[in-house]
DNA sequence: AGGGGTTAGGAAAGGGGCTGGAGAAAGTCC
DNA sequence: GGACTTTCTCCAGCCCCTTTCCTAACCCCT
């Protein structure tokens, strides 16, 4: 709530820290282009980025007849930053280097009914535990550690208050984590995780305000407003799935009729086949995965079900997108999560067109809608993003001294 | 986009004669406090304002042994806002003072078809001299004139690019009003007034978070979001009147159907009316005001098919705004605007109990639902507001200056 | 090989902001 | 009148960002 001036150095560290990450390597002078920063900003935030060892000098620029450009780039084994994917039958955890590369990945299965706490956070544990050992980095070099859990979250407490998967109420999560894993530890949920992977790394930027729709089984939208990431006053802004779509339609798991979730979540994208064709060989009936699966294929091969179903998905996709378009006048809409990314273009133009149906012109002319450019698992990455912007808040007076002490020690060969 | 220092000061200099508008006459200590800012900065701030002439000191607490609290207050005097309400088929100008007083109040009917932007102009600036003329204010003591016009709104250029009601495309509202008014003129829309007045003296004042649901005619959500108006990319942001409520619904002027605008706008309750009962005497066909009156005093009195109708027109109101609180978590819903303040807390009971029906809970408990405290038209009054935002935006290093020769000159007697 | 032109980047100064503390100011109480 | 208390102003200190100056480092040309 209340702005001081060192928000504005921490935004700023971030947003440098972006730009290296996404055009490595690059120059001081670029990066005050691009950030619209001074040079002498810039140069003091690069100074601070490399006594962290976050980034490295990496050479020069070829000069035509100047003193060259010095080059930075991430200095990839700089550290390491771990993402948690905790989802209601499995643990995804992936260690990512500071370039943001795939070191290690772990997953465990979770039996239905291994619902306790206890069980999940010793999976948690066990397949943290087991990407550190498989990238062989020292524990000092861990960064932190990101961990996303489905359902309302305190980020500040680390309590889950409410996940409906398993029916968590309060549960001290990280706390328990705590317990078993010694690297800070940051918890948010997968929404919110996207959203962040999106503001990072993905289609939303240097943008404004994006929407990141998630299509999961759940689905979700998380907000990125004025630069940064809308939480709302309990954290617990995005629930865009249970909005009503079709008054007294489908009936939900949250008692409503109607949610966007029942019509576009991978579960509704079933429904919607089902309802075309009850006997549809793409019908995996208790796989969501291999049934989209299949369906994507089929719409490869132009199958006019397949096609009919996802052009179906897209209406009623493409109706809700709309009012969030009309609602909060974004510069781009992402269409995020793993049923996004199979589907990929053959469901983005079909909810191109639906939203321009419905939305108003003037917010529509100013959004653009896009697949998410992110090609690995959003939330893991997006949780491991929770933990590098934790490493990049606390910088503060230290990293000062120790830029004196570099500028003494190491001149440029 | 850019955030530097000087929005910081900006944003304290609103929040502290915000908190001194509220509640005057008051302490510097009290404004610290309020404000969560250092006494030194209050006092600084509270001299800028003093230079201004906007406050001034109005004597003292009684102390209990100590040097006792100099108490300042809003210089009502000091200066005079104009708030413009352009709607489709009237002008309404009202002038305040500092304290946000109506001093005087014109109006200028228009008839269908006088829709050329020259004739608006005209009735603008006719009723815009006579509010000067009646409140008798010297020209030099106007700080500004706030226009609200419906539609979308470019506010750095003045342009109305699109207003729905007279077919406007791109029309340079404020060269053309700029010709015929001399003071600093700003230009937006009723949506984002309605917003801003409740930020500044309703119900979201002190709120990061807030939704202001606009009931008229036409309907609309103003966003609050992180302590200021959410404008979005093109400002276009708040159009909410057209999110699909009922898919194949009745058919709207925007030429989608079931848009919230046609269940819970006035035309739209007039229609929920009817559909309950065709010949009901409470049904004025041509006239809304008088039919939402009528309908406010068959509640008042307990009439059923009255109660029905709000209670219909509630349920679909309370959908929607349940969707908002699950998308945005927002601190405080106010329900805003002209129907709104008729049909009050009757239709304020049935829309709380509706919103608990459809939203989760989580966000739904951390959110209030409430009428619009502002007892006039918080339209001209969020309009007038845009003119003090305008005055105290360029205060600057001149005020500096001032300071000095302000301490030299009048010790408090 | 050595100078001139050109560009990069560091250091210092400057401007804006907020805060904490010292000390003057203005009361009450004895 | 003096002791005590509380307010309020002013200044030093710190954090930010930017502008400006100057040196460093390179190219090219002679």
């Amino acid at each position: 709530m209340k702005r001081t001036s060192r928000d504005i150095r921490t935004a700023n560290r971030y947003e440098v820290l972006r730009q290296i990450i996404a055009e490595s390597p690059t120059s001081r002078q670029e990066l005050a282009a691009a950030t619209g920063l001074s040079l002498a900003t810039v140069a003091t935030l690069v100074g601070e980025l490399l006594d962290l060892g976050m980034i490295t000098e990496v050479g020069f620029e070829d000069s035509a007849g100047g003193r060259p450009r010095g080059l930075v780039a991430v200095n990839a084994s700089g550290g390491a930053l771990i993402g948690v994917d905790i989802a209601e039958t499995y643990v995804h955890v992936e260690l990512f280097d500071l370039a943001l590369n795939v070191l290690a990945r772990a997953d465990e299965d979770m039996r239905p009914g291994e619902s306790r706490p206890e069980q999940v956070v010793g999976h948690v544990a066990a397949a943290v535990g087991s990407v550190v050992a498989q990238a062989g980095v020292e524990a000092a070099r861990v960064l932190g550690v990101g961990v996303s859990v489905p359902g309302q979250v305190d980020r500040d407490t680390g309590v889950a208050e409410y996940a409906p998967n398993w029916d968590w109420h309060d549960v001290p999560l990280l706390d328990l984590l705590a317990e078993h894993i010694a690297y800070p530890l940051y918890l948010d949920n997968p929404l919110r995780a996207c959203a962040v992977a999106e503001l990072w790394f993905g289609a939303a930027r240097g943008r404004g305000d994006a929407v990141v729709v998630n299509l999961g089984t759940g689905v979700g939208a998380g907000l990125v407003l004025g630069g940064g990431l809308h939480r709302g006053v309990s954290n617990s802004a995005g629930e865009w799935g249970h909005t009503t779509l079709v008054l007294d339609g489908r009936l939900c798991h949250c008692g409503n009729h109607g949610c966007v979730e029942t019509y576009v979540g991978a579960p509704g994208i079933m429904q919607n086949l089902r309802e075309l064709s009850p006997r549809s060989p793409l019908l995996h009936p208790e796989d969501q995965t291999a049934t989209i699966d299949a369906l994507a294929r089929a719409v490869a091969a132009e199958d006019p079900v397949a096609l009919k179903a996802v052009r179906d998905t897209a209406r009623y996709l493409g109706a809700g997108i709309a009012d969030l378009v009309n609602l909060l006048n974004p510069e781009v809409v992402v269409l995020s999560s793993w049923v996004a990314a199979r589907l990929g273009e053959p469901l983005l133009g079909e909810v191109r067109q639906a939203v321009a149906r419905h939305a108003l012109r003037r917010p529509l002319a100013a959004t653009e809608i896009v697949l998410s450019p992110i090609p690995t698992d959003p939330v893991s990455l997006g949780a491991a993003t929770f933990a590098l912007e934790g490493a990049l808040q606390s910088v503060g007076q230290r990293a000062v001294k120790r830029t004196q002490a570099r500028s003494r020690t190491a001149p440029p060969s």
